[in-house]
DNA sequence: CCAGAGAAATGGTATGACCACTTGACCACA
DNA sequence: TGTGGTCAAGTGGTCATACCATTTCTCTGG
């Protein structure tokens, strides 16, 4: 059986996810001034305070800027947002990708995995070195598997990622791999040879064991240069695709919560 | 005239500080539940909106998870939350900073910067070189201004950043920048010779003009090693200063909203 | 022309009520 | 014994309304 999550949507969470999209897709502007409350609970319906959880919320992600009295003003994600907003921006609200997202975040996935392999060498520990071979263990065991083995080559880098000790690291692969459970299935089939690259892991594994941060370094560039251009060049088909037959359709959950009056 | 914009904290404001605060330094584990919001409306002395406000933040910053009916369950930021939270986690609420996560923050940027140097050469525009170009001469003319020069150092690398055309590496920054900023007298001194080496920048302006990847992305991590020693010897003697003469008390505009029954 | 007072618009806080969901205890039935 | 049903209590979700605090606009008087 496979039976997914049934998305149950608030009405806040509904208008955020609305307002939100406004701002990523560009239909409102930075610099614009958004509807006040009051006017944002007539068009959309809905209580002042499920809106204002939904302002407050925007805020918190850094797309506008609240200020008492004088109104809420759109601001530029672009240089106010964190990385919380990658798969936001890289799944479009009508099912498709932006390449465009997709190619930075594998150009970080590209920077920051052999610098974690290198710290990790650098700071390894027994727990980490010993988690990291039952890892490596596993993926030979279950080889030919490829669910099996994507799930343990998360869990291969949440260990690089631990041993690395390095929080800065950690926050922002946190939003790769949000952005990258989004879109496993689809990735799926690109990643096969990446993930299945049993060498390639063992080899990081045992340049961390023995502590030499120049071979993890470079083991991990490599494994990790594999599924780049099979994943970009999916990305890129992906994003020409027409919507209607988008195959990430299902995962856009969002409520429909439509101005009909 | 130096003032400083007067902190003006909204009560939900608050509860999110205060309760971040428990989180981010422990006090609060992940799994634990958090009282009803009932219950902290009590506590807390203020209004349900005003909580659930509050709750709404902390769950956008992936620090809880609010389930209807089920209460609210506190999830171990490390591995939920984004990048947002490294200003949070350097600033501690005493006013002094956390060494580890300085350290990491100095890692991201010698890890970043030349990856931005070098993807800025191979995409490079007339215009970014030109405003860089432009950038580097006001370095030149006001050398000798340490606050003048600290404030075309980040225009310098904004510019960077804007030309890599990367929004995973942008989004990222926008979290060093703000951490940045919080500090930004402190480091001052310790970052003096980075934001001052005149050569360093515009080696790097240089060899992105002629779309030298390679050696945009050598002199920046030449820059960029410049400041990383000072910075972190800083941040050591910071972290073991006694609380009560933490330097960065002036920035902890925490309002007091003290249970006080 | 402009400083200042007042009105209007807008966000912030408070209260009370009721709906929707989860949980656990208890019970009836197979 | 266990399976499913029912119910009550606790908790989050939504709503309506009123009033406070701040900003912004407008008009007035000098």
């Amino acid at each position: 059986m496979a039976l997914t999550k049934i998305a149950r949507n608030s009405v806040s969470d509904a208008v955020y996810e609305q307002l939100s999209r406004e701002i990523l897709e560009g239909r409102i502007q930075p610099g614009d001034t958004l509807p006040a409350e009051r006017a944002l609970c007539d068009m959309l319906g809905v209580n002042r305070g499920a809106i204002r959880e939904a302002l407050k919320r925007l805020g918190q992600a850094g797309l506008v800027e609240i200020r008492h009295g004088g109104g809420s003003t759109v601001l530029d994600f672009r240089s106010s947002a964190g990385t919380d907003l990658l798969s936001g921006l890289l799944l479009r609200a009508d099912g498709g990708v932006d390449y465009e997202v997709g190619r930075s975040i594998m150009e970080m996935r590209a920077a920051l995995g052999p610098d974690v392999a290198r710290l990790c060498a650098l700071r390894r520990s027994d727990d980490v070195i010993h988690r990291l071979e039952d890892c490596v263990h596993a993926m030979e065991r279950d080889a030919g598997d490829i669910h099996t083995l994507q799930a343990l080559d998360i869990e291969f880098w949440q260990l690089l990622i631990e041993g690395a000790q390095n929080i800065a690291y950690r926050l922002a692969y946190n939003s790769l791999r949000s952005t990258y459970e989004h879109l496993r299935e689809l990735l799926a089939r690109a990643l096969t040879k990446e993930v299945s690259d049993l060498t390639g892991h063992r080899k990081i594994m045992q340049a961390i064991r023995e502590g030499d941060g120049a071979r993890a370094e470079a083991s991990a560039r490599r494994l990790l240069s594999t599924g780049t251009e099979a994943v970009l060049a999916l990305l890129q088909w992906l994003e020409a695709l027409p919507s209607a037959t988008a195959p990430a359709a299902s995962l856009s959950n969002d409520s429909d919560l439509e101005v009909t009056d």
